[in-house]
DNA sequence: ATTTATGTAGACCAGTCATTATAATTAGGA
DNA sequence: TCCTAATTATAATGACTGGTCTACATAAAT
């Protein structure tokens, strides 16, 4: 039986801060602020401080877009088409948090495309949890791929390919102000594994 | 007959700067340390700031990477071979520039990616700027691929398809440490341009 | 009744940030 | 040589940073 909930709120408002504004333009004490927690209780749930922080929010948006990623790919079973509607689903994921983002209600996580950039160069525990994240749901494309008859090397290259695209499509999106990326590359799925 | 070229280095350092760590996690001393120039020079050029000079510093990229893009696809008729060697040049470009990272030799400027993200949803001036950098380089995919007998409507939506794939390779690229992310997109093109 | 965990609360630290005001210096042309 | 404008230096501003600290409350365990 829990006790409180000050440790999963903190971890939920510096997921959606830090993919909103980033790791370094998200400070601590605006954590604090969104999730009503006040600052001794970040340090005693998390020693480490930030860079732990931020860790376990990779790791939640990890765990949570790889279910989303799962269900949506098991409605369907041609994988070209049900790889296209779960890149569906993610523009609109992507985009109603969007909307959402100054009341800040949203509890969405969705993507660690910013954190992933911040950190690819100067913070290696991070971008190694981020890399981590990117395996997983690349791997669970080319999983349907190859239960749906391609073959592994085959799978594992498309499987690359489609997680380059989506995360493509979420920047083009968010600069776009638009969910026409999304769109268009959900379309191409279909071409490009008809070869 | 220009007197100095400190500007000059003050936007190129930036520039560097901005993509490779980001916008908040690099700090105006930084950008004078690396650029050598003198204390006092930087509100000077740039009255209005960081934000200023980010500007600059995205422009610079955006007609840097397009007279690349550009230079490319004149090469090689056929729009999907051209499209393709251009991805590969792009592989290189990304990567030296990794390799060097830590001397900041390179002037290389290759990627408004992290900006990009980064002012999004915080930044409506910045936001506008790398908008206007990814219509460009999209726009010469599409303007190859009108030359080379697509429809115009066609040319369009796979400018903007190409231009997603790049980025998001940039993405997966650097958090991977690899280039197999853009080799593997730069493979599809001519699929993807079957059609 | 006493002790030990568990968690809350926020003042406080030293340092960094972008920015500004103003003074000093330098350079070029008259 | 002098004047003026272009640079650069210096120093301070106040807001904010991540992180540490001690005090305090509550509740469970002994």
């Amino acid at each position: 039986m829990k006790k409180t909930d000050t440790r999963d709120r903190i971890v939920e408002a510096a997921t959606v801060l830090f993919q909103l504004k980033g790791y370094h333009a998200t400070g601590l004490n605006e954590i604090l602020r969104e999730s009503k927690a006040p600052k001794g209780s970040l340090y005693y749930y998390f020693p480490d401080g930030k860079e732990q922080l931020a860790l376990e929010a990779v790791n939640l948006t990890k765990e949570f877009v790889e279910e989303r990623i799962k269900e949506r790919l098991s409605k369907i079973e041609d994988p070209a088409e049900s790889i296209k509607n779960s890149i569906e689903e993610m523009a609109d994921l992507v985009y109603t948090q969007k909307e959402e983002k100054i009341a800040l209600r949203s509890t969405k996580k969705v993507s660690i495309n910013l954190i992933a950039l911040e950190t690819a160069a100067t913070n290696e525990n991070l971008r190694k949890a981020c890399e981590s994240a990117f395996s997983a749901w690349q791997n669970t494309y080319t999983q349907k791929l190859i239960d749906g008859g391609f073959s592994k090397e085959k799978a594992e290259t498309l499987g690359l390919v489609i997680q380059s695209m989506v995360e493509g499509a979420i920047i083009m999106s968010l600069t776009k102000k638009s969910d026409k990326p999304f769109i268009e590359i959900a379309k191409q799925i279909p071409i490009l594994l008809a070869q």
